[in-house]
DNA sequence: ATAGGGTTAG
């Protein structure tokens, strides 16, 4: 009870705020479109092609003529708002050919050449994946018609991978192709390629492509420095990189802003704050502290040596100078606070931060209630939660993994639970492993159609989830009785499932389960190679005997028996003899006798 | 078309 009341004050206000938001859209379309035909009567009589490209409210248009054009109509519409960079109109025309399965390679190529610079790298990716899946299908190839990709495209995809997992083997897939391509790696790809390899911690790798393109005749710039200065910055090797900015030095270029921003968060991650503060006065003196980026660096570097008090003075004298602060400064010492259990200080520091940028941050609050959650101060978490809500701060994957995560760990799996529906909802992928536990305790805790709803906001997430997880779920929906959720999850993951669960599953089933559903059970049961038992057959037999109504589907199924091998047993077959006149004698026994004589047939053969 | 900063958890 308290529970589920505490889950309700919780997840989240804006839940409700956001659907009401939306539904003023369909609103707003309804009028833009009741209105476009009204005040354009003429529409109906332009080609199809014609409305869409002049079309005021294109949804509503393709709605009314997308169907009647082809893929390639539709990929010359795409170009038309390409060349005339109508982007919105680029995207709500892609989206449509997609929902409506009109696309081919042509409609991905030019999506991309496009709104390379407007999407976000892993939609990207994942639209270059598509162009590929689907190039197969049609049999296309993209080198026809101009189609085949160029450095510019490779260097986008490449410079996509800097922030998605799993960039650094997709990077190498990508060089590969290029050079399949009869293409030669330039110096942006270079820049790209090292900046991947930055981000994911391979400084050797980098080293290589860096000393690859200076044995190709290549001269690095600023941008390939940078990288290769970056990918040491992870170790905190300053040996390498005061080298690099020598041999940096020695080729002409002047190390700039970032290069010298990049070399701090080296000397920081290498411990050397006595360099790193001198490094800071440098830059003050050279003008490139005037953002708050190399404190931050600092500060966070020195909070997460356990200087936490070195970090706050850093800080104040960033305050004194008024340096300029998009709030990255007091979030990392509100962390480092968290981090050092220091709560009065942290939640000063809030404070100020709300009173400063008149405004909250979700990351912000996030570090505090992972903090509270820590040392599990229940009353702090809700408080955080009420003050998130009542300035409207959505929750991020972020809040909700770490809502979860607490509320599991203090045993309070309804709400968890809760809260996992509610991030679904908003769009967040819960993790397998997180799913997998709670479905666990919510069956332990007899919450079964809630272990049974984790599941399905798995299984329709993911492509594949762990094998064992199928059979868990069976378990769980047979302790609540769930029968034909049962009997769906075994149809589905039928090979899955083990020899005992299967047997479990069937007797279970046949007993108590949807009798409607008996026949149906029975077939999948044969036909995923489970040999059914006669005592299977007789539980089934009696649950129909129990309900005379159902005498269809007992003929059916003394019907069907034969034809798999099957015949009743016995004492089973005096069960229907006895009861016969429920069915009418003269029926019951052909299909009895028609049994043996099937299955004497069968024998001899 | 290529470069630099904060939040989870183990």
């Amino acid at each position: 009870m308290e529970i589920t009341s505490v889950a309700f004050g919780i997840p989240f206000r804006h839940s409700i705020t956001d659907s009401s938001s939306q539904s003023t859209k369909p609103f707003r379309h309804s009028i833009t479109d009741s209105s476009s035909q009204s005040t354009k009567p003429f529409s109906a009589r332009k080609s199809p092609k014609l409305q869409i490209q002049h079309a005021s409210d294109l949804p509503s248009t393709l709605t009314r003529v997308g169907q009647m054009l082809t893929v390639k109509e539709l990929n010359t519409a795409l170009n038309h708002f390409g060349n005339s960079n109508k982007f919105n109109n680029i995207s709500q025309l892609f989206l449509w050919m997609q929902e409506n399965k009109k696309v081919d390679v042509y409609s991905y190529s030019h999506y991309i050449k496009f709104m390379a610079n407007k999407l976000d790298a892993s939609t990207i990716l994942k639209l270059y994946n598509n162009i590929q899946d689907a190039s197969v299908k049609d049999n296309v190839y993209m080198k026809e018609d101009g189609l085949v990709p160029d450095l510019v495209t490779y260097s986008t995809l490449i410079a996509g991978c800097v922030k998605v997992k799993d960039g650094y083997p997709k990077t190498l897939e990508l060089i590969q192709e290029l050079q399949d391509n009869n293409l030669r790696m330039d110096d942006v790809i270079y820049g790209a390629v090292l900046a991947v390899c930055a981000s994911n911690g391979k400084w050797e790798e980098a080293e290589c492509y860096f000393k690859q393109m200076k044995s190709e005749g290549r001269s690095p710039n600023v941008y390939h420095y940078s990288s290769l200065l970056n990918a040491y910055s992870a170790c905190g090797n300053f040996q390498k990189a005061d080298v690099l900015i020598q041999d940096m030095k020695s080729e002409g270029l002047v190390p700039n802003q970032v290069i010298l921003t990049t070399l701090l968060k080296v000397y920081v991650r290498g411990g050397l704050f006595e360099k790193s503060r001198e490094l800071v006065a440098e830059l003050e003196s050279s003008g490139y502290a005037e953002d708050e980026m190399p404190y931050c660096v600092l500060m966070d570097g020195l909070a997460k040596a356990g200087q936490i008090h070195e970090a706050k003075v850093i800080f104040d004298k960033m305050m004194k100078k008024q340096v300029r602060s998009d709030g990255y400064a007091h979030s990392i010492m509100i962390s480092a606070f968290c981090r050092a259990k220091l709560f009065q200080e942290a939640k000063q520091l809030a404070k100020d931060f709300q009173t400063t940028f008149n405004k909250y941050d979700v990351v912000i609050m996030n570090s505090m209630l992972c903090a509270f959650c820590r040392v599990g101060e229940m009353d702090s978490v809700m408080e955080t939660l009420r003050k998130m809500d009542e300035l409207a701060i959505s929750p991020d994957y972020n809040t909700f993994n770490i809502l979860i995560k607490y509320f599991c760990s203090k045993n309070m799996y309804l709400l968890a639970y809760r809260t996992v529906e509610d991030m679904h909802s908003k769009g967040y992928q819960p993790t397998e492993e997180l799913c997998s536990s709670l479905i666990f305790h919510l069956g332990q805790a007899k919450a079964h159609s809630e272990a049974f709803s984790i599941y399905n906001i798995l299984k329709y997430s993911k492509r594949s989830i762990c094998k064992a997880l199928h059979e868990k779920i069976l378990h769980i929906l047979l302790a609540g009785k769930l029968w034909k959720d049962a009997y769906v999850v075994f149809k589905d993951n039928a090979t899955f499932i083990s020899g005992p669960t299967t047997k479990k599953f069937a007797s279970a089933f046949m007993k108590s389960g949807n009798i409607n559903l008996i026949n149906d059970v029975m077939k999948t049961l044969h036909s995923c190679g489970y040999k059914i038992d006669p005592d299977l057959f007789e539980m089934a037999v009696s649950r129909y005997l129990g309900q005379p109504e159902k005498k269809d589907l007992l003929l059916h199924l003394l019907q069907w028996m034969p034809g798999q091998g099957y015949v009743v047993d016995p004492s089973t077959r005096n069960l229907i003899l006895k009861n016969s006149h429920l069915f009418g004698r003269q029926l019951i026994a052909e299909v009895l006798s028609k049994q043996r004589v099937k299955l004497k047939a069968q024998e001899s053969r």
